[in-house]
DNA sequence: ACCTGAACACCGTTCAAGT
DNA sequence: ACCTGAACACCGTTCAAGT
């Protein structure tokens, strides 16, 4: 007795679904058992498709990785680097599950392009080779802390960021950490949203003028 | 009958025991059974004195933000935070699985006083309050980033980060990656150790030179 | 070729019962 | 006050059996 209202399984459909899932109710609520019940299979119908959760995740992930999309190809190299760094965070916005397991994954078929993309906007850019080298690095830590950071604090113990940070705010003395609680405020009253871009100039403008002042 | 070999159980040493697998075994290792277990106690018995697993980890993190240690008092303020940074870098190498999860638990009493101490550093560098907030998130960001690759790589499947590296070269056509293919070879070759501090120096100069053309 | 029931070896956590 | 056996509701994964 088949079903018609059950399509079959595929990788794809699986690795779509389980992205679906991570992107509701987060990383921690996705199991074999509850993915394959939401498509209406048994949760070892899966392993037909799939080797295991980890390889599951690293698809999900290159998946993720594959909807970065390109820079424009006439654009000058560091414009470009910034407009990948830009579109990367807003797919870790999208898929906040994403960033957590960025780099306990190795690279999958969209992400190893999309670094070689970046890697060779930076070989083109006119940086020095090891400025090159750093620089791919300090743009991949600032969108992936930046992020991380963003996404984190609401995971602390509440549903959502701002009721995280008060409680995190009710359990400092105000004489003991002034300082923090400033800070914790500037983020609830939204004043710093233009801190990634900001940030992200600060370094790419960094290593031209390091480059630079080397005499290049 | 009681065991004369087993000194009683409290907080501190179920946390010590805690840091101590997760050290070894990764975080991944860490389970409340295991943990007892080890402790010559059941897994039971650990809810007596900690509420559950997640105040565990919490705690664990505490501990080695704990571990990370106060600036001299008299050096120069972004002089410190730059201090503050390497020993923040150094207590993630010697906790590998604490940067992971670091900014998915609210800071306790140690970090929130690590966070305290920055931010007056910030504050008192003479820099713009925008940049001295965005400063204190680009550090962190780097520290945290940065550390995170380096880790990593080596989780990706198998047991250490050469071992993943040579895997990832394999099954990259090189016609295709050799920007990609170059910058692993850089990092086998262990041609980029001094890049934390590079970039590092890069955002803190970045941010005063920013704060002195706006006519600091 | 694809699906699945039963089973194995684990989890975190609660609760009532022990001392 | 602290410890624990039994139990509950989950996990990922294997494997033999079905179609």
């Amino acid at each position: 007795m088949t079903d018609i209202r059950r399509p079959p399984l595929d990788t794809r459909r699986i690795v779509d679904a389980a992205i679906a899932l991570a992107d509701a109710e987060g990383i921690g609520a996705l199991s074999m058992r509850k993915l394959a019940r939401r498509l209406g299979f048994e949760a070892m119908s899966l392993y037909n498709h799939v080797a295991n959760k980890d390889e599951l995740i690293g698809l999900m992930l290159d998946a993720v990785a594959a909807e970065i999309g390109d820079p424009e190809p006439d654009a000058e190299p560091l414009a470009a680097v910034r407009a990948v760094v830009v579109a990367t965070r807003a797919a870790f916005i999208r898929h906040p599950w994403a960033a957590g397991a960025w780099l306990e994954h190795m690279p999958g078929p969209a992400r190893s392009r999309q670094m070689e993309v970046l890697l060779r906007l930076f070989a083109e850019s006119g940086l020095a080779p090891d400025l090159a080298h750093h620089g791919y690095h300090a743009v991949g830590n600032h969108v992936l802390g930046y992020t991380l950071q963003e996404i984190g604090m609401a995971l602390g113990s509440s549903d959502d960021l701002e009721a995280g940070a008060h409680e995190f705010l009710a359990g400092l003395e105000p004489d003991k950490f002034p300082h923090t609680i400033h800070h914790v405020h500037e983020h609830l009253e939204g004043r710093t949203s233009s801190s990634f871009e900001l940030v992200l100039d600060l370094i790419l403008d960094g290593l031209v003028r390091l480059n630079d002042a080397r005499g290049g």
